[in-house]
DNA sequence: CATAAAAGTGAGTGATTACTCACTTTTATT
DNA sequence: AATAAAAGTGAGTAATCACTCACTTTTATG
């Protein structure tokens, strides 16, 4: 019926009901923020682009702020999302995962399905976040207490385990977001445009990090 | 006397000579596009702060955009410049570096320094890439014309010296620079805040990498 | 010192901006 | 079917935008 399930995974709002219109606006406003930026893009041209008056933006969300941050925020929640799951942490120490290569690869995984699903919400998150700091105070604080402890218990985990150098823990983990982060910024920021075999060059990237980390 | 000898060190315009009011206005407008991006900031606020005239602003800059390109490209080719130098390749081979890890440890501290001294000028390039298809234009042509092919040339040596890993040059290529530059961009925008020990973190760094790479 | 070129000025301009509001249309509720 | 609430409209508005231009001041050159 309607190809854009998407948005609605994105924004987490099923239960909300949003008009086709009100659809159409945050489609467009992803679209244009993410290509010419929030600053240069007009609120005329959303609502041409979405093909509403004007005047219908701003019945929504009361400045155009608003509608960046009705955008941002979920994306920001979905971007760490594996993390807030409560039952997250538990599965690794119940050895849902036996060693770290396979939660990362994990991981890994689901963040490379995520990028390629929603780049374009992504993009807008990651470039607004340079020029709004309270778009970017808000990202450090969801890292601090969400995503940050639940890492380091895991990483402490695998070292005990002999698994791990006996790195701090924070450096374990920054070695591993930038290196997937890395891959993911090449591949779908830099470079889209080049013939990537995604399965092997995840392959590689993964046997770098865990011959880069292992004690 | 001046302060200011960065501003011509980046610019490299050391034989130009640029008034006084010149560089208030390249300063202010790079100071401004770092912080609010490109497009959100005016150029009468850019006149206000370099204590000029707006009229002054648009003497030497035809267009906003042209005062950009004038902060860009430079920075542009400073962010590449190790690569560019002619002798730059004949070095490694001529054993300038034994092994790689030397190299990357070079390259490392220098562009280390580099992003320390000139991180506002940087962030205005990196964020205005996105928005602005003839930088990234740019920036994918020197890459590949300039870095691509020297770095490769490097790698293949290192390779057949039996010091790294059989993976295609490409990808060693990226994982060295994403190793790095996932230092710096973690280092001086993510988390500028945070209490780090540079020397002993980038050593880390230098470490994993070369445990990652090696055959 | 004379003269011209270059640098600097700031009021002025038409276009565009985010946002408002009185009004119409659609939807939900009884 | 009646009524109210919600959604949608588009002309209108004050502010701001990048940029121009006639003019003044500074600098360089013989």
């Amino acid at each position: 019926m309607d190809e854009r399930k998407w948005l609605f995974d994105l924004l987490n709002v099923e239960e909300q009901q949003l008009s086709e219109k009100q659809l159409n606006i945050l489609q467009a406003a992803i679209e244009m923020f993410a290509e010419k930026g929030y600053a240069a893009t007009s609120t005329s041209e959303i609502a041409k682009r979405a093909g509403v008056a004007e005047g219908t933006i701003f019945r929504h969300y009361k400045t155009k702020k608003d509608l960046l941050l009705a955008i941002v925020k979920p994306t920001l929640f979905q971007s760490v999302a594996p993390f807030l799951a409560k039952k997250f942490v538990k599965d690794v120490f119940e050895n849902e995962y036996e060693h770290y290569e396979q939660f990362v690869r994990a991981v890994f995984k689901n963040r490379y399905e995520f990028v390629k699903t929603y780049l374009p919400a992504i993009r807008v998150l990651w470039q607004e976040m340079a020029f709004h700091s309270d778009i970017k105070v808000q990202f450090q604080t969801i890292f601090i207490n969400h995503v940050y402890d639940k890492f380091k218990q895991i990483v402490e985990h695998f070292q005990q385990k002999g698994e791990l150098a006996l790195l701090p823990p924070e450096t374990i983990i920054r070695l591993t977001i930038t290196t997937i982060a890395g891959f993911l910024a090449t591949r779908f920021l830099i470079m889209p445009d080049y013939p990537w075999d995604d399965e092997q060059e995840m392959e590689r990237t993964i046997q770098f990090l865990m011959n880069g980390l292992k004690a």
